[in-house]
DNA sequence: AATGAATGAGCTTTCATTCAT
DNA sequence: CATGAATGAAAGCTCATTCAT
């Protein structure tokens, strides 16, 4: 099998994830990354030609993986319940939504390749809020919703607020109850 | 051709916030931010030895902006008027989340000078998180806001909402107390 | 004026086609050119955003140069006379041969901007063999020219010969002469 | 998935001419020779420890086998046919001048092993100049070479002109028949 | 003050070369 | 033999920063 392989991919994957998230698409440079990895800065253009082709796949197989999720999560009982059952999902990958936002850096310079790996990206980005849209409709009819709040409101709120850093260390089934309870009944106290 | 457009600290410092939110610390470039000036690189050297010089200049004038705003508010009715008032000035200074964000980047070979910058900047950071957070004990105890949430959480809820992007351009007033309502009430309708 | 210049462009157009023409395409790089300059690398960048930029840039003024002369050259009593004119001029620029040869190698990532400066050159270049072309034709019609040999054949030599090792330092003028002898009346002995 | 593509050295060498005499000596990358012989890049090091040396054999290859069909040629009736054939030798060997031309890159760092393959080279290079020098004295002696000519330049035309392009796709012995008769007689009609 | 010019540091990328299987 | 994997050296390029005017 050659030489002793030293890459691996999940590593790599890994590795990429937390990189972006900490330093931005801009501080993404392949010398932190294979520092990480303890292998040599040429190690990664064996397997990636590029930053943006490292990334762009990194994104897809994330998207792919939560669209796969998303899937499974299919019939539940109410669009209310789907919706806590997103939250959760969007907790547990709130990668995801850092990624979307950083989704617009990558238009400069991207390579016929690159192009095609975003647009794969966009059409994944766009199911996945089309789904969280028609969910939010679908509660509002089921009466499940208040309908005098903007849709793109209540969709920003659950992609913005599963960003918000649990500095309690509380653990992370208590905590998504707690966002989902404040996100449904409010701060506001019942009576 | 010497002194063909002479630098205005406003327009800098503008340029400056519009740079960092728009590409992060990372991609903040004093090429990037002369050509938007229409300035020499150079000229900006005559202000500032050094990009984080100039950054942390940046964060503290809007520091200090915020702040003042923020006590001047001082004095509502009640916390929970105090909650909603602050919440309408987080919506204003979208800015200042992103940048407590951005801080930890500044810390890599932070001169002297800028570790000062730094540590004024963390000073008045700690001020704002303590007056919002005082501000919601003090709305648990008045009795306007469940004491079931932990503060770190509402806290959260209120830089990380602010963050939502208006994407049906409503007015900002009226963003503004949608916001606050589905803070105060949850997305569920009343009965 | 600012820090003393040291970049010249005449000397920066001639340290280029002396690189060009010893070591190819392939072989010309921005660090051996910054060493011939004494300038650093970087500074180079400053005046070409990349390799092709400066190279078609070169190519261009140099075809330029020679478009011009050729132009001065019109209205001479004869074609055969206009191809001695030319063939001498070739030899004074035997380097457009070379470049010509080299342009191929221009196509790969070429960007718009060096698509653009390669079509102006691939203009000049068809131009200046359609003179050629026009000048041999004209001379066979004239009778100055044998009909047998295959005009493409006799441009060939035109610009092939051109490039021949002067190897005895025979002063140019004679040199020059003596090969157009050979071009029109051939090795052999008049009789 | 070991072996599954024999060398095959007749190959190597056939793709390592068309390398060079594409890209020139310091664009000829095993890269892109490994590529156009469907084999891992690491496989030619077995059969060359490095560039240079397979360069330097597959010149010193075709030296020989041009040597040898030098030889072959001797005994001709006249100098004159003598270079005639040689003439002809050079166009089916075109390749051989554009290696020689190539030799000077090879000096760089040339290491024990590459300077000895190269003196071979180059002791045939001036075996063949010196055959082709000695033919035409003779053959100015002989009364059938125009004596004002140096035979530098004579050599010169010998070599430079069998890279002529034939754009036109004459057929090649037509073409070798055309430019001996301009080289004979030059471009001027008979009388 | 403002600028044009130059530069070094550091990242990106390519490629020859090594090595274990 | 042939290969896949890893790597260092060197080229490509960008940018913060310095400096003389």
């Amino acid at each position: 099998m050659a030489r002793q392989r030293k890459m691996d991919m999940e590593e790599l994957m890994e590795a990429t994830e937390n990189l972006l998230l900490e330093k931005g698409y801009e501080g993404f440079h392949f010398k932190a990354l294979s520092e990480n990895l303890n292998v040599a800065r040429s190690t990664i253009y064996e397997y990636y030609k590029n930053k943006d082709e490292l990334i762009t796949d990194y994104m897809n197989i994330l998207m792919e993986q939560v669209m796969r999720r998303i899937r499974s999560l299919a019939d539940q009982p109410s669009s209310f319940l789907m919706l806590k059952e997103l939250l959760i999902l969007f907790m547990e990958y709130s990668q995801v939504y850092e990624m979307i936002k950083m989704r617009p850096s990558l238009d400069q310079n991207a390579s016929p390749h690159v192009k095609e790996q975003l647009s794969k990206l966009d059409a994944q980005s766009r199911e996945l809020f089309q789904i969280l849209l028609v969910e939010i409709e679908k509660a509002k009819n089921e009466g499940s919703i208040r309908k005098d709040l903007p849709t793109s409101l209540i969709a920003g709120v659950f992609f913005n607020t599963v960003l918000i850093q649990n500095t309690d260390q509380i653990p992370p089934r208590e905590w998504a109850d707690l966002l989902f309870s404040l996100i449904e009944d409010g701060i506001k106290p019942k009576n």
